[in-house]
DNA sequence: ACCACTACTTGATTTCCGTCAACCATGAAC
DNA sequence: GTTCATGGTTGACGGAAATCAAGTAGTGGT
């Protein structure tokens, strides 16, 4: 059983408010946390799925290693993130690696314990439906990024999307650049120019790691959204 | 209540199995049933979400239109498939359009009636989280192509797939090539190239719609899975 | 038969972006 | 301080693929 730091984390997930206090326990039961450092490797690509993951704090990334060109960075994912459901509950091979980028504690749920509390309790089922759902869409809008924006308006869209559900117009970038970069499908090099442009244009001003977004509407305009 | 005809159809698909036929039953009443041709408009991008969609027979196509640049197909989905369900139980707008590529027949369930459904039914919850999981890998795996392969290796990649779970070395394009183009992310006049380039090589034999893959080896390196 | 229409192919050109390379900035180690 | 490593930017170049533009099949209509 885990110490109470971490049941607080716990709590605060999407997933323990969805199920309710006994599931959790359920799938507490049996499970393991980890505190893992960036670049430690949670699950690797073509592996046999051994656990669910839950990210209780800091950020994992799903990466993908293609032959002859880098890695390509599929997602990012914070706390609260449920990962590699599917894996588990169809029992087939990982589709990607799971890299810690920013320090993680993470809950591990071990995949037979997860798949027998999903076919018992309905409310993890229906908890499970509706965080794969919000997976789903994030996906969708990847692949609609790749196949009909270029570069810069790829990242114009990424900007726009950051600033949803913000306060202000300032951005943080947590991951290192070329992270970013790779999960936005393009190289590091595009990206700083990219960046670049923008400010040139005045639509955006740059900081180290932080970007303040001067003009929204520029910036729509710049993500291909307005067709002016 | 739809017709016989219409009901053996629905007893054959994978939700229907799943979930068993009392809870099938009730996510027939009240649900309707349509056929329609070729370039029919199911539900278009943006729209509030009305139904969930079962395909009975043909094939949709999901499709996003972008801006400046050509639609793009997200991916096709044929029958025992279940569409929109992210939209449905999340109640936002369909991030694609649902298109008809070949003459379908459709269940359409009432997004309100799937939605309490799915909360009172348990298997349906279930099944769902499987089907979804589906679903998913499939756009992990076109993440992947876009984000770390080129065209040609796209297609071989996609030749490889559409042969798993095929008896004989045969392929049956069953779209419009442009179709099948905007799929892999490329334009039709790519697709033209690279299909030509492996005709050239001799790895397949093109005869109007059909392929024959001759040299599945060859198909493999070409999709960029074997290293040399 | 002819025409019109669409799907596809083939070729020429241009654009984008990834790669290579050099350079700059920051920070840690000593 | 100097050095080294890491991450980022900038410039030059080349290659992949989109676009533009003709041309070729098939197909259906009359």
């Amino acid at each position: 059983m885990p110490q109470s730091s971490t049941l607080a984390l716990v709590r605060e997930t999407e997933l323990a408010h969805r199920v309710g206090e006994p599931v959790m326990m359920r799938l507490l039961n049996g499970s393991l946390v980890q505190i893992l450092p960036p670049r430690a490797v949670l699950f690797e690509e073509g592996a046999e799925p051994e656990f669910v993951h839950l990210v209780l704090s800091g950020r994992v990334g799903l990466v993908a290693s293609g032959g002859t060109t880098q890695e390509a960075v599929i997602e990012i994912f914070g706390a609260g993130s449920l990962l590699v459901v599917p894996a588990v509950i169809l029992s087939l091979p990982y589709l990607v690696s799971g890299v810690v980028l920013a320090e993680s504690r993470l809950l591990l749920i071990r995949a037979d314990l997860f798949r027998q509390i999903l076919n018992d309790e309905p409310t993890l089922a229906r908890a499970v439906v509706d965080m794969q759902a919000q997976h789903w869409r994030l996906l969708i809008e990847q692949i609609k990024d790749l196949k009909l924006r270029d570069a810069p308006q790829r990242l114009a869209q990424w900007l726009l999307r950051e600033l949803e559900g913000q306060v202000g117009d300032l951005i943080q970038i947590n991951e290192p650049k070329r992270v970013v970069a790779r999960r936005l499908g393009m190289s590091p090099e595009s990206f700083s120019r990219a960046i670049a442009a923008l400010e040139e244009g005045g639509v955006i001003r740059v900081d180290r790691r932080s970007i303040t977004v001067m003009r929204r509407s520029a910036l729509e305009r710049a993500a291909g959204l307005l067709s002016a």
